[in-house]
DNA sequence: ATTAGTATTTTGAGTAATCAAAATCAAGCC
DNA sequence: GGCTTGATTTTGATTACTCAAAATACTAAT
């Protein structure tokens, strides 16, 4: 069995990957995101490529093999599993549940994560959006792209928010920007680096920074 | 913080504690129970003595100081309230729960078991009939004693069931002797090895050893 | 084509937990 | 006392993970 510390790794190679598709992931990145020291993830990295879950080229960096993809997505699944359980059952604020489902991630077993996704009608997204992958390790389709893309005048739907930051988090929360709600985009400004979204008699104003982590959908209502 | 294995040393030190009162622990005894050969038991209890967590007389014995047995209640806290969370929330069988809490109970934060404890109204029992420790660390007080001292002719009411191999859980359910329930003892017969139980218009008949691990207390139906 | 700078790898060491097997200890028994 | 037995401790290794710091390789610039 794959321990917790392959699993992070695994996790971290998994969403380093989706963010930049077909290039390789530079160790020191890596590094810097697991919070260990360079030489710490040239030697584990060596290890998982023994166990065939990445392809490790030296000096240039590493990817995930298909079994380290199947794995990653797996814990990926049980992760976001926990996380909207603990929102749906135990009232957990979506602004917390990141850290508690990092522990869980790697101790529930099959069971009980069958359980949890029969309790909760197989969801196919976490509270912030995310698609959860199911038993088999496929992905539901998303199609979202960046608010911070999008030109002004266009109704969007918000469908995912890539960021796990508690206080980011509680802001979405705050101004009702949360998955599922729809908004028109009065205005995105790059240069003044703002964006206006009106939804019902309400207004609000976020920066392209923040919106680049809001994946919206266009909504036609 | 203390590491899962820590974790289990002390837990069992304590369970082994409660079943022989006011004697050490002998290392090899742990060395069985925790499934590792005895060199590694004494290195362990060492290192635990170091952290003050048990007291260790070489050659003799252990036995946990205030704060080892503080910190067992706390892991058998979270073990028992897992188990009964599984049962009531996730539609477990009492005989399967162990195992699954046996790895949740090293990782489940204050905050998420408050949450589970207050869903489940702060319950006192497992739903093996073990007394579950409050927040504080206090054992709610519990005065059962085993079936199998009982003598002929006594109304039991069944406490708790001190076993957790599967098969004789679901043995104890297939008889309907689970904790709550009562019955008559018709006869103690420590020769045969055999105890003959009452309830309703049901017989049936159990062996001295399973009856040792069935606790019950005196019942006035 | 040398150099400066950055990223990566290597080396040596440490911590936590474990095992196998040899060594030691403590009784109990003629 | 000497011997056997059983438990306990010690010793030397191993696995998994990590760090600090030195060594090395690559990139890009002068």
């Amino acid at each position: 069995m794959a321990t917790s510390t392959v699993e992070n790794y695994v996790k971290q190679l998994y969403t380093e990957q989706t963010r930049t598709p077909g290039h390789l992931i530079q160790l020191g990145k890596l590094a810097s995101a697991l919070d260990v020291v360079p030489g710490t993830v040239t030697t584990m990295i060596r290890t998982l490529a023994d166990a065939g879950l990445v392809i490790y080229e030296p000096r240039n960096g590493c990817s995930l093999t298909s079994a380290g993809e199947a794995l990653a997505l797996h814990v990926l699944r049980r992760h976001r599993l926990v996380e909207l359980f603990l929102v749906k059952v135990l009232g957990y604020d979506w602004s917390e549940v990141h850290e508690e489902a990092e522990e869980l991630e790697h101790v529930v077993s099959d069971k009980l994560l069958e359980r949890i996704d029969e309790l909760l009608g197989r969801p196919s997204a976490d509270p912030h959006g995310d698609p959860i992958p199911n038993a088999q390790g496929q992905l539901p389709r998303q199609s979202a792209r960046p608010l911070s893309q999008c030109v002004s005048g266009e109704r969007v739907r918000i469908e995912r928010v890539n960021n796990q930051d508690p206080q980011f988090l509680r802001m979405i929360d705050e101004m009702g920007l949360t998955p599922g709600t729809r908004h028109s985009l009065i205005r995105n400004d790059p240069i003044a680096g703002t964006l206006q979204l009106e939804s019902g008699d309400q207004t609000r104003v976020v920066g392209t920074k923040a919106a680049e982590s809001i994946l919206v959908s266009p909504s036609m209502d």
